[in-house]
Parts: structure tokens; C-alpha cells; sequence
DNA sequence: TTTACTTATGGTAGCGCTACCACTATCGTC
DNA sequence: GACGATAGTGGTAGCGCTACCATAAGTAAA
């Protein structure tokens, strides 16, 4: 400390470093301001964007950070800077291989734009609300919400009424919220049919997911789509409810594969619903994918969990929660200037992913075998 | 500074608030103290541990705290305590559903002890070593480490090396390292085989988990003992090698089930593998729970998805990180101090989930069907 | 030249919290 | 009863950074 003291005597006339009161020794602002013979405030101009700041002082400070390798003290920054951003990940879905993948994107984004992002469990949608006004009165300024909470109007309604921030990630009716990151689920479910029906299939099952969810039927039109632009016969047998568990899974593959003649090709509207299909295909003596193909949605965990593995579509479920922290960021702080309400809808690709549960249909006698791919 | 000092004069005695300089409204420590009617100080102490604060002042300040529901700022935190403990969560175990219990758990405990956590994922092993040596450069002081990762040998050494605190999370050994967070794995196996027996199966067919993991030794072991006690023949036939994955899974029953005469019952050392068993049971026309009873161990989501639900041990993920991170900021702080090196083993209860995979053996015709269960 | 305005920089005062020390009561202890 | 301990509290000074204003130049308009 002492000796640290001694050092600063050599200096010119730059700003002295004080003696720090307690241990740590990163390079700070006043350090890179010494060696760069400037002010901290400088030094900080030039690392905020540079505005103002005349070309050959922002490349000595650059240099000397480089030198030092200083690095903004995070803590520091969002003290002095006023407000931190603070935002909510509320969910109520009980898929575990989601939430996963949903954390992993919200908190990088979150830790490296040094926003306070809370993570709040709940177990139904109406047991978010209270909770959702208590982050509010807390100083949350944005949720965001996976599905089924964005599909749940009462939640969305509170959201504006609170004036506040939701973006809604995945399905969702993106009219409700001030913005949302999703997949183009038409899209999707058509491309996957279009996969199917490529194959040779013609004969192609469908289950709808639970018709409370907005993704259902953005799924299902995918389909009907398809066949229609194929010119196949959609046959009403052949596309029956479901409600995205397992469950529901195998009646509906029960009551498909009672349709005479049977399909040849099943699409279920997510995972779990698929391998439901594959299990009652099994227990059926129908393999897949010889006999049978079965296609899911969502790639979860599940879809490369059994066997056969899914062919399924993959959303890129990291960049969306990612993506919609760093919208969050965005809108709230346009809001501080401006008094509008920018929203931001945003759509992100997806991914077919081929696996070993689909082929050509029997007849053609299991020449294509399912290529695996990861 | 002088106008400060001119406020001042008007003080009477309490703390006033200052103007804000910048936005924002969360209450400070000084609104609390403002509130208890005592000094910023000594709120401080409250929320930090309330040593050598008189009963009613604390009662005081926390009935403020409550009122104003305030949280404190941990940016200011962090920048006015020193640094701030950041320990590192790796992981190479594809398994989603473990991982969000993981995540929540030792977010959670990170975010309440303002401990910042840095959550990495890596394909293997080896490609963990040089991620952990640079996480250690940049200033971690611990690490969390789930199996498969914490079985390995090299892991283990470079922690060890690098002088970090690595906590064992799960199975492992806990002798490689600073501490672990473990359930009883050869008592839970133990109790669920006496479960099965309990049932009134004495063919009980066993599916080893990856030899490579040790948690699979303690399992299988569990079984033995409870076989033994119950003064069962313990039936090599009976015992199959699998690796924790649903196709070895597949492949083990499939053997199991050749077996003459069968098993009543199989005990797979993990969900994936009994969901596997209960595909193939189904494809050969045994009805689970009625012909066969299979359980499985960790209660992954899996578990809970497939029909029928499986009767499993649910280990406590959640607070076995949380405890995880507790542990190593304890550690690490105590090593501060003194020079020695503290452990820690801790071990927490497990629960036995019974759900709707088990019954008494079919010669007693499904008298007992599962009671289903949360 | 003066006024006005722009550009580049510095000074100062905090952000909300805790470390550190100082201080007052209330105890013993000899 | 004087003395040092100890519990309980408050004051002060920062942590490293940025908002805000002041200043000192230079540049354009009057």
C-alpha cells in the first residue's frame, strides 16, 4: 500500500491513484487515465463509444488499455450508470429439456450486457400474476415469457396493464406482446411435410398439440398446406387431437393406425407425442421406419433419447431466449427517451433435423434407410 | 460538498434521503434506515448476518425491509466489498433435464450470496481441461462439477493443480475432491430393491449402469445387499451391463426377458434404461405394471413423460447444486484465513417416488396396481 | 473584434453499499 | 471505583465508474 504510494510520486501530473482501501488489484479507469496522460473521464468517453474525443487520444487510451489489459469493472459501471436493467424469466412449463436450453441463452446474454435477469418458477398461469405484480412493484422492467404463459391472455393482459415489457419466446400470439422471437411454425410443419411426402409418402398422419397453444394450429395449417400444394388428399381420419403429452400421443397414434388402409407416415406436433407413436407402433409390430415413420417437433431431449432417434425440427431455443433479452434491453431503453412503444417481432430459423424414424414407405421395401445425422 | 453541508444543517437527527442524482426508485439502505430509525450501518449488519445487533433493533430494521421490500443493490455490493467470488458450473452431461434443476439450484443460491456463476458447457473431458485453465486465469476460484466429469481422473488432477475448489456434484469420488454433494446411492438402491420385494418379487432382474461412472458400482451394490438380506438368490443371469443410455437399455431387457423362467420385475439404474425396458416389454405384449414392474432411478423428466409413469429415486438436484455453491464459497473464504485445506462432504436425502411402474407380481393378479403419485 | 457555437477535455459529485475506526453504554474484574 | 473488555451503534471514506457541468480551446457567424 505504502510502497504503492511511493510509485505515484514519479508520476507528472496525472491523476493519483489513491490507496486502495482493500485488496484487488485489476487495472482501473485512473490507471489507464496515468498512462494515457489523460483524464478518467476520457478514458471512459473513448471505451463508451468515442463520441467527441480526438482521434490520436482515443488510440493512446486504447493502447494503454490494451497495455494494461484493462477491463471495465462491471459492478462499478452499472452503479454510476443509474439503473440496472432488470428483467424476469418467468415459465410455468414443466419441460425440463426446454428450460435448459432457455437458461442457458437468457443468462449469457443477460451476464454479458449486465442485466439482472430473475428466474421465477411458477405453477400455473394464474399463479404467475400476483408474482408478475410483485417483480413489477420490485423494479422489473421486462418478463420474458415462454410459452404456454405467453399464450395465457390474462398474463399478456397484465403485462400491458403493468406497463411492462413482454416478450413472448416460441409459439405465441405475437400481437399481444411488445415483441416476440419466434420460428415461422407454418413454415416449419410445412417443410417437414414436404420432407415427408418426399419420401414417397402420401398417406400421412397428423396429431395436432393442444389447442390452447397458438403453435397448434400454426402447425397444423403447415401441414394441410403441403399436402394441399402436393395435391395429396387431406384425409380428416388422419389428422386427429392431441394435447402435446405423451398420453395424448397414444390415442391418437391408436386411432390413426385403426384407419384403413393405415398410413404410412405419422407427424406428430412435438416430441413427446412422437415417441408415444413410436411406442404404440412397437407394441403394434410396426417398425419404424420400415414399416412406419414418425416425425416430431421441437427436438427435444426425448426425440434423440429413444430409438429410433426423431427426425424432427429443431428450434434454435438459445438464440431465441437470447435474443429476446437483448430485445428487452432494447425496447426499454428506447422507452427512456422516447415516449412511444417501439416493438420488436423477430423470427429465427429453424432446423429439419434427419434422424432414423423416417423412410420411404414399406412397398419400396426399406431401400432408404433412415440416414442418421446429428 | 458546501451545499451538502448546508443540508446537513437541517437535519434533525434521522437520515435523509438524498436527491437522486439518476433515475431509478428501489429503496436503498438509507430508505430502510430512514424507515428502522436507525443508521445505514447498522442495516447493513442486519442483512449481512446480524452480529452484534440488538434483538428489536434487527426485528426493526428487517419489519423495514419487508415494508419497503427492499433488496439490496449488488452492483454497489460487490463494488464496495471487494471482489466478488465467481466460481464456474462446467458440464459435459448431455442430459437437459438434469441440467435446468442443476441451473436453478445453483442460480439461486449464486444469486442470493451475490456470487457470480459462469455457467460452461463442453463436449468432453478433455476438451474441459483447457476451458478450466483459462476460467482459473480469469479469476475463478471454484468449480462445480457434475459427473461424467467429475469421474475423470484428469478433471480431478487439474483442479487439484490449479488449486481450485472443485466440488463434486452427483456420484463421484468424493475423495478426489474439496468436497461433493452426494445421495446415498447404495442406500437408495437398497431401498428401492427392497421395495420390489416388498412387492413380493424375488426375480428381480438388475441393469448395471456405465461402468465408468461410480455410481454404478454403488447402485448394483445396493441391490446385492438388499438381495442378500432378504435371502434372495442373487441370479447372474439376472445381472446386466448397461450404460445408462435407453438403447443399452433396450439390448439389456432384451436379454433379461430371455431369461427362462423371466423376471418379475427390473431395476435399471437409471430412467432412460427403464423407459427402455418398458418399450420392450410393451413390444413383446407384457403389460408393466401387470406381467412386469420396472423402476428406475434419478426421476428425470423421462420418467414422468412415458406411460406408464416410472417409480424411481428422485435425488434432490436443486439443492445439491445450491449446496454445491454454498460449499465452495465456504471453502474458499475459509481458506482466506487459515492456510489449511478445508472439505466438505455432504450428503442429502433421497426420495423414493412411487408412480404406476410397479406392482405385485402377476401370479397375485395385479391386486395392488401402483398408486400413482406426484 | 465580439458573440455564439462547437469540440475536446477536465473536475466534481455521487451511484448504494461495506470496511474500518470511533464512540458510547454496560459490564465485569481486580 | 478505576480499568480494560465487550456489545451495540454511528461516522467517514472510499469501491470504479459515469452523469453532469465547467472549462478551454478552436471555428463560424455577427
Amino acid at each position: 500500500m505504502a510502497m504503492q504510494a511511493v510509485m505515484e510520486g514519479l508520476k507528472p501530473q496525472g491523476y493519483i491513484k489513491r490507496v486502495k482501501q482493500r485488496g484487488g488489484n485489476a487495472p482501473t479507469i485512473a490507471d489507464v487515465a496515468a498512462q494515457a496522460n489523460c483524464s478518467p473521464m476520457t478514458v471512459s468517453r473513448v471505451i463508451n463509444g468515442g463520441s467527441r474525443v480526438k482521434a490520436e487520444t482515443h488510440e493512446a487510451v486504447m493502447k494503454a488499455v490494451r497495455k494494461l489489459n484493462y477491463k471495465p469493472n462491471r459492478a462499478a459501471r452499472s452503479l454510476a450508470g443509474g439503473e440496472q436493467l432488470r428483467i424476469a424469466l418467468m415459465f410455468d412449463n414443466p419441460s425440463a429439456s426446454y428450460l435448459a436450453e432457455f437458461l442457458m441463452g437468457a443468462l449469457d446474454e443477460a451476464s454479458s450486457n449486465d442485466i439482472h435477469l430473475e428466474v421465477q418458477s411458477c405453477d400455473n398461469a394464474s399463479e404467475a400474476l400476483p408474482i408478475m405484480r410483485k417483480l413489477h412493484d420490485g423494479g422489473i422492467k421486462g418478463f420474458i415469457l415462454p410459452p404456454p404463459l405467453c399464450d395465457n391472455q390474462a398474463v399478456m393482459d397484465l403485462a400491458n396493464e403493468l406497463d411492462a415489457v413482454a416478450i413472448a419466446v416460441g409459439p405465441g400470439k405475437a400481437t399481444d406482446a411488445h415483441g416476440s422471437v419466434i420460428i415461422d411454425d407454418f413454415q416449419a410443419a410445412y417443410d417437414m411435410t414436404k420432407h415427408i411426402i418426399g419420401l414417397g409418402h402420401s398417406r400421412i398422419g397428423f396429431i395436432i398439440g393442444n389447442p390452447e397453444q397458438v403453435a397448434s394450429g400454426r402447425r397444423l395449417s403447415g401441414y394441410l398446406a403441403a399436402m394441399n400444394d402436393a395435391k395429396l388428399d387431406v384425409i380428416d381420419e388422419l389428422i386427429v387431437q392431441g394435447r402435446f403429452t405423451y398420453r395424448s400421443g397414444m390415442a391418437a397414434t391408436e386411432s390413426l393406425l385403426k384407419v384403413d388402409p393405415r398410413p404410412t407416415a405419422i407427424f406428430a406436433s412435438n416430441d413427446d407425442m412422437a415417441a408415444a407413436a413410436v411406442a404404440v407402433a412397437h407394441r403394434q409390430h410396426l417398425d419404424v421406419p420400415t414399416d412406419l415413420t414418425v416425425c416430431g417437433f421441437d427436438d427435444t431431449e426425448m426425440a434423440s433419447t429413444i430409438w429410433p432417434e426423431l427426425t424432427t425440427i429443431r428450434q434454435p431455443i438459445r438464440q431465441m431466449t437470447a435474443s429476446a433479452v437483448s430485445t428487452i434491453a432494447r425496447i426499454v431503453s428506447a422507452r427512456r427517451t422516447s415516449s412511444n412503444w417501439p416493438t420488436e417481432f423477430t423470427t429465427l430459423p429453424y432446423e429439419l433435423i434427419r434422424r432414423d424414424s423416417d423412410a420411404a414407405p414399406s412397398l419400396a421395401k426399406r431401400t432408404s434407410s433412415g440416414s442418421g445425422q446429428s
